[in-house]
DNA sequence: TTGTACGCGTTATCAA
DNA sequence: TTGATAACGCGTACAA
């Protein structure tokens, strides 16, 4: 079981210097032709490649970026990595990935792991328990030390780095008005309580459509879902508190869901009550997943180019890691990614 | 825009060696108490930690794992790297994603960028290029340099590492018997073609189940897809070829699929047809997706324990990391995972 | 044309 | 009790 090669070693076995070696290896002029034939003869013999590890010492810079994500268990986050990926592999990084499963502690830790002098700098989406604790001392401390982080999806606002974000505002504001030139009259919404900044935003939006449509918003047609609630005990309550919705409510013609399985659970409740799809009630959900495709009906949905949040976000960052001759103040931009609505079986 | 803080810094600034600050922290007994708290605070005071690089470097172990998978976006392999993540990190390890993205160049390039001292060892599920070409050259010489790879889901039979992977055939015998069980006289199996294992795998519990029960499998109800068509167009074709496959058979009465996509696509086409399911068809498929669970009805199905898969992955890999007093000959295990049967909908 | 020396940040060993 | 030195593997400025 031998080890990688070294230069040291292809030195010795040549008898000649270790500079020479690296000079040679990098095509140097300052070394014979001979030599560089047979050194690189010896090294491509050996399959020599230089020690990723030395290099990163050597320049302060390792080539890789971290990405933390609460889940990755999940479209529309895996996306993002593959997008995150798909650019960084292009540009000549590397991605580690660290999860935080939805908690504050091991955001914090995983953070402090790889801030070390694994990576550059940081792609990631904070954990929901971070968002309501709204302690983001960690952000603050790693960019404190020149370590650039890019915030996709679920960012903190109010801090100084660049962002990539779905407009989620609009993007629900488009999918309600969609709903109300469809015809629908009562249009119930399916979100998040408040502290989940993108459920936040996108209750936002629905308000902004009735308002615009000078629709008086009633609170009884709002369901916010606690979902810090573990999976399994989640799809029964979810279906149960969103039959109270429809009991409730008579005459129930339309839901807008901040995500595809509140948006499915409805579609479910509905058909359960007698309800046609979309000819009694039109559904549309906010995301990415797969679900919504090859659900029966078929989930019109407002999609979130995941891919493309990831492929920005590692531009972004990539762009600043590089970009060393800035200029004196720091810039920082937030790149909003349109959302589109695509239409299926589950409206008009 | 301020740098981590170094040894040698800290050293600087307290007028004392580099070698005494390195000591002082980690509360060596040949450090005098004053200096130790001296060194000590001052060091929690600038949040002092080693740089991870250096001491990969030194140590001559980045304990950082490789994972190299065919694709991201999919839920049997995101579930595989939580289980993954989850055992690495709890064991001291970070992990860094390669994505081959189904192809042979793609996993060779990323397999050599790690392999250059990133990380200590592999945890990967072949793509199907590599599959098709039979080329493992990258493999072999990844291990002969003495990084161990431990292969799991789509592995090579015949290679000397260890192995994790899904009893795919008793997986599948099972779920076929269970449809005999049930009843089914004329059962269909959607499947890929040959060079990829684990749909051989499964083709062959196919054929062992029908055996076992005396019945003569008829190659007309067999339906070998081709699986490297692009994910857009294969939709319509997919759900062609299974239309032509319930027209060219009367009264198939089950059908088994290798996985998800295959098995929805087949319940589909049959309520297309006008048959019921799971009253004129009854139907299983293969896989740790989200659809199952969500469709209409409900897809009964065989689970992979994708997580189990992932935890015992990185357990074997790690263990083989850190047995350095291991027996001299190499010892590899194959360790398999026992599929489960998740009784829905789709079966009686 | 080749080799020496240095530094990246750390720890271990040995000397003072 | 403290400090100097070497080493991990590499690239490069400078000396020979």
């Amino acid at each position: 079981m031998k080890r990688k090669i070294t230069l040291k070693q292809i030195a010795r076995e040549l008898e000649v210097s270790i500079s020479t070696v690296s000079k040679a290896l990098r095509n140097s002029a300052e070394i014979s032709e001979d030599t560089k034939q047979k050194v690189q003869a010896f090294a491509k013999l050996y399959n020599y490649r230089p020690n990723n590890i030395a290099l990163s010492l050597k320049n302060r810079k390792t080539n890789t970026i971290g990405i933390i994500i609460p889940e990755i268990v999940h479209h529309f986050f895996s996306k993002v990595i593959r997008g995150v990926e798909l650019v960084a592999n292009k540009r000549g990084y590397n991605v580690i990935v660290g999860l935080s499963n939805e908690s504050f502690s091991k955001e914090v830790i995983n953070m402090e792991m790889l801030a070390n002098g694994s990576i550059d700098g940081f792609i990631l989406s904070i954990s929901k328990e971070t968002q309501q604790l709204q302690d983001y001392h960690h952000f603050n401390e790693t960019m404190s030390q020149g370590m650039p982080i890019v915030m996709f999806d679920r960012v903190v606002s109010d801090m100084n780095c660049d962002k990539v974000i779905v407009d989620d505002l609009n993007g629900a504001k488009n999918a309600v008005e969609k709903l109300l030139r469809n015809g629908c009259k009562s249009i119930a919404l399916i979100t998040t309580k408040d502290y989940v900044s993108v459920g936040k935003l996108r209750t936002q939006g629905y308000l902004e459509a009735l308002e615009k449509h000078q629709i008086q918003p009633k609170a009884d047609l709002i369901l916010k879902i606690d979902d810090t609630l573990d999976y399994e005990t989640r799809l029964d309550a979810l279906e149960n508190e969103i039959k109270q919705l429809f009991k409730a409510n008579n005459g129930i013609d339309g839901v807008f869901a901040v995500n595809e399985l509140y948006a499915l659970s409805a579609m479910k409740v509905a058909r359960k009550l007698g309800l046609n799809i979309p000819e009694d009630v039109q559904v549309i959900g906010f995301t990415d997943g797969v679900l919504s495709k090859h659900s029966t009906p078929s989930l019109t949905t407002v999609s979130q180019h995941a891919q493309q949040m990831g492929e920005k976000a590692a531009d972004l960052l990539i762009n600043k890691l590089e970009n060393n001759i800035e200029t004196e103040e720091e810039y920082f931009q937030t790149v909003i990614i349109a959302t589109e609505l695509i239409e299926r079986e589950s409206t008009k």
